[in-house]
DNA sequence: CTGGATCCCTCACGATACTG
DNA sequence: CAGTATCGTGAGGGATCCAG
């Protein structure tokens, strides 16, 4: 807004003014799973320095991308949440998820994975024309984010927690980018311990067919 | 690379590392419409700082999405070209692009239209849906910008430069946007002169239908 | 305890000048 | 033409502190 850095007019030049700030695109990813307040986006991120969120939500809500939401009393709590121009950066989101996730290589000693993040990659990943008419569910736990996923009748859903009734419950760590890029084969990455199951081990043939890198 | 930002191992993390800096997506951008010189991209980014293009470019290259390519001698000069895994942000450069130019207001003072913004520009607006089994052909000049776009039954090819026998040439100045957006009638700009045609004016609705913000 | 604001330090960015 | 060198400024990083 205020600061014109690119000084053209054109339409990806306001883009990046509005989303291309620092930290602004992993806020976006998060609150494209679910409204958050200002804690729970702190948690998500934890390398953000708290003025640094406070200054990227006072600009996204100034571009129309977040609203700041009150919560009725007595919580009375702030919540932030994408508006609808927000939302609808859900398919660049995703689809930039997707390109970097190519030459994403092996994560550093202190690089983390949240249940966000691994919402939206399986987003990301799923493939629609694989899943077709399928219906499985899984429950998985990578370090020690649990999310679960459905597929039903072609239809996706992911969420953060642990699922009872899973299909498959699938134990990984890093080697999930591996196996969904194809690098690891499932019964590679079971003899080498680098993938526990509890459930029938062809459902893990449907999961990396049906979310691919 | 070097610079660990975000600390998450995700391809969206990933992705805003390697093209989420300054200036990164626009160059980008330029070399989507055709491979160029270091001066040609310092001449479609004015506001760009040298040492800052230079930097860019060589993080481009170091992470795969440019490349650096020197021309045979006797010429020996040096251009850069996308790589194809840089060639696949054409879509999300795109999308992003429209998703930017929904809430872009009038221009400012010192703002600039380059041949390469509005190429791209027409990129992201064509609706193949609509130029269905259309042929047409314009010559678009914005400012002293001129393009041309042909639609040859639903192809769509855009470059820099004039068309000697185009259908339509198109004359105008920021008003293509809210010509674009819907937000002016085609009547209204030509009675109001913010839009000068050469040729037959019904074109000018084709056109405004087939290139939609 | 949530939701920030403040302070200080560093480094990336921006502007300009200059070189092979 | 294709950058490198230099330098000032402001945004980001990190820790701490404060109000409701």
């Amino acid at each position: 807004m205020a600061r014109r850095y690119y000084g053209q007019y054109c339409g990806l030049a306001h883009a990046v003014d509005l989303v291309g700030e620092r930290w602004a695109l992993l806020i976006v990813r998060d609150l494209l799973v679910s409204p958050k307040r200002f804690t729970d986006l702190k948690r998500g991120l934890p390398r953000i320095p708290t003025n640094v969120l406070s200054a990227r939500l006072k600009e996204l809500e100034g571009a129309g991308v977040v609203r700041r939401h009150v919560l009725p009393r007595p919580d009375g709590s702030v919540v932030y949440e994408l508006t609808d121009y927000g939302n609808e950066l859900e398919d660049i989101v995703l689809a930039l998820g997707r390109w970097g996730a190519r030459t994403l290589g092996e994560p550093g000693a202190d690089d983390i994975v949240t249940a966000d993040a691994l919402i939206m990659a399986m987003r990301s990943t799923f493939r629609p024309e694989a899943a077709r008419d399928m219906t499985a569910s899984y429950e998985l736990r990578v370090g020690d984010v649990v999310i679960h996923v459905r597929v039903d009748d072609g239809d996706l859903e992911v969420a953060e927690g642990g699922l009872p009734d899973a299909g498959l419950v699938i134990e990984t760590g890093p080697a999930i980018k591996a196996l969904m890029a194809g690098e690891l084969g499932p019964e590679q990455a079971i003899a080498d311990g680098q993938v526990a199951l509890t459930g029938p081990a062809d459902l893990l043939h449907r999961f990396v067919q049906t979310f691919r890198i």
